[in-house]
DNA sequence: ACCTGAACACCGTTCAAGT
DNA sequence: ACCTGAACACCGTTCAAGT
């Protein structure tokens, strides 16, 4: 039973592949730099298991499904999240600079949007953003209940407008393409019957204001904050 | 040249068959009822043209692609929104009821948000009922660039719900799974490390509450609609 | 326990060939 | 002009078999 010290252990059979094991955490690497390389509509099963010299089967002893990889992808992306300690003299523009974190966050994983619209971020990373809201309604003295609700309107106003974004950019659209889009999209409002779109007509050019940049995204912010505020008590 | 008078045209041939020919309408009307028997995940080219009782390759006679088939359907739907007329004194009130029946609609057809949630919705029945919410923030005498930017913020807001809702519909979860995962949803939150997480595990129960029915809902309509009254100039 | 090849049941889209 | 069969290049997931 006593190996020989002069017995080397395997000595030159290194055919079983000495790469590391795979793990979650290498799993959702993988995941991110596809995502990043050749945005999400190319993170597939198949090409992150790729990306790490296997087979798609390999990552189910890992990961559940494509959903469950999608919300690590979410969590990982959480991480680069920013908010504010609260302070209540400035609470309204607080929360703002936190959802423009999260709107940076998302802008710089194109699609990561994709994976976070329809669900609940749970992740370790993704929680401490929430809780760092809630402190900041909370310094503005936001109800409870509103400051709870709030929280969820608030990531799916930013996850929303970053899903737009990432559909617009998608396809390899160059900042050409768009600005043809939206000169397109005025010809079309501007040319639609006048009796029967009266106001869509005449305000053609607001409606497709500020498609490019960040003024479309500030206006929500200030729309929310601003209702939020409106839900403050007067009392004290 | 000419036809004997007895010489039926093709007389006894019905080789090629009777159908009727294929075009948009037919395919919508077909993507449609896969949407609703089968939810929108069913719905691609290949069930549809199979509802038609033929091939994939036979709709890209008469639509581009999956992403224009998408955009049809969204605008057979936005068919059965209701907007009221707009009237100065109930403005807010009216807002909301637009926004209502944009939802109403949207679960009836489940997972045409899915469909709807990154295109800029541009049919004819969905310009209608932009016209008709221009008219009730302009009744509100809201400004002409915010009332342009609130069109987009509502239908996205409505939209990122449906969606939202749609994936928890969606994977067969019945009234009971919904209430099961929120109840574990809350332990997962009172469960947190009350030193990082002091708000949440406070809020546990108002981080939650609401998930069914349409308090949320009502919630965002509130927010939105305080938001841009707000922004309604003070003069006259 | 972890990994893998191969298969299953799907996708959207294209294209040459038919009528 | 419209339709079609067949193919191309993909999907997510499962499962028996390997180590």
């Amino acid at each position: 039973m006593n190996q020989s010290p002069w017995q080397p252990i395997s000595p030159e059979k290194p055919a079983r592949p000495v790469r590391t094991p795979l793990n979650r955490e290498r799993i959702v690497d993988a995941a991110m730099r596809v995502l990043l390389d050749q945005g999400y509509e190319a993170v597939s099963m198949r090409k992150v298991a790729q990306a790490l010299d296997t087979g798609p089967a390999s990552l189910y002893a890992h990961v559940a499904n494509k959903r469950e990889l999608d919300q690590l992808m979410v969590d990982r992306a959480a991480e680069g999240i920013v908010v504010p300690a609260a302070d209540p003299a400035k609470w309204q523009e607080q929360l703002k600079d936190g959802m423009r974190s999260m709107l940076k966050v998302m802008r710089a994983y194109p699609g990561v949007a994709r994976a976070a619209i329809g669900q609940v971020p749970l992740g370790e990373r993704a929680m401490a953003s929430t809780e760092a809201m809630l402190a900041i309604l909370k310094a503005g003295r936001v109800p409870d209940q509103a400051a709870a609700w709030a929280i969820d309107m608030l990531s799916l106003y930013v996850t929303a407008v970053a899903f737009e974004e990432s559909v617009q950019g998608a396809s390899g659209w160059t900042l050409e393409d768009v600005e043809g889009f939206i000169a397109g999209l005025r010809t079309y409002f501007e040319g639609l019957p006048v009796d029967r779109f009266p106001l869509t007509v005449a305000l053609a050019g607001a409606l497709v204001a500020g498609s490019g940049g960040d003024e479309r995204f500030e206006f929500g912010l200030e729309v929310i904050v601003g209702g939020l505020a409106a839900m403050v008590p007067a009392d004290q």
